[in-house]
DNA sequence: CTTAAATATTTCAAGCTTGAAATCTTGATG
DNA sequence: CATCAAGATTTCAAGCTTGAAATATTTAAG
């Protein structure tokens, strides 16, 4: 006989392990769907979503290293795909003035439009999708989070 | 002057919206942090890690089937990864008795060592990244993955 | 001014991922 | 048996992603 785990007892290593691959699945799987959505009912990416969404916050305009740390995305993953949204006329690149080396990287007005019609469908998705939680789960699991993310944070300050 | 946002009474879609970008975050910072040591410390991906797990707890073997809907990926998907693993006689395929269109994928002896390794120091990475997380933290974020997951399931069981 | 280090960005090869088309096999129906 | 839908897998083009190398520019030091 094969002894069944009894997971109330194993330890805290383990558990960890399961809360981790539940964390990962439950975002896998939201993240997944919206990508489907945004492929099926708007022929749009969710990249291509980030980088306009960080750009509309940004009305002047950011830099390519901005946007690659705002998302923390490589540089390259940036170039390209403002590349795609210049072609298409949903952004531009314009100079700096005290600087050759940088540029600013704008929306157009086809290219706020656009993104306020996909920001409203966006966060209406997420509304369906964590309809289920309401304040006090939202209030709680953001205070546990933020408490994860600071091992990870204090990790990074160490790494000096 | 613009009136400063209050967090508290937002609404109730816009607080899901900022739980779901710190979840992503979260699980984003964490699933980086992992594939970052599996390239520096093993030079080994984390899909090609994935399916060996998969494959693990299988010492019969799974269809490439089994390992596509186990892991939530496309098909195609499998056969890449899967390739690679079998070149570098870490997994094989074997036929299937029945039925000559399926095949079996199971971990070779030199697979299941490497995986052994891996997948212990895997563990251990993961409990030092969910540190903060005590039995109470881990308990009250599960059931609440939980039922965001069910909403997602649901949504699948009346797509029919 | 010259040089060297630091910055900002792009280019590129390699790998992952997907959805759709293609191939081959099985199973059900007549 | 013949046909045909369903199933398992592979192939493929397109897109995302990364880290490293290459370019170009700025800044700091001497």
């Amino acid at each position: 006989m094969i002894p069944k785990p009894n997971q109330a007892t194993q330890p805290l290593s383990k558990k960890r392990l399961r809360l981790w691959l539940k964390l990962l699945k439950a975002s896998s799987l939201i993240e997944d769907e919206i990508r489907r959505r945004f492929r099926n009912d708007h022929d749009w990416t969710l990249p291509r979503f980030d980088v306009m969404s960080a750009l509309s916050r940004a009305p002047d305009g950011l830099k390519m290293g901005e946007i690659s740390k705002l998302l923390r995305v490589s540089g390259g993953n940036v170039t390209g795909i403002v590349d795609k949204l210049t072609e298409e006329d949903l952004a531009l690149r314009v100079a700096v003035p005290g600087d050759r080396r940088a540029q600013l990287v704008r929306l157009t007005a086809k290219g706020c439009n656009m993104f306020a019609a996909h920001s409203t469908a966006h966060e209406a998705w997420i509304d369906e999708i964590l309809g289920k939680l309401d304040e006090n789960d939202i209030k709680d699991m953001m205070a546990r989070l933020d408490r994860m993310n600071e091992t990870l944070n204090d990790e990074k300050k160490n790494a000096n």
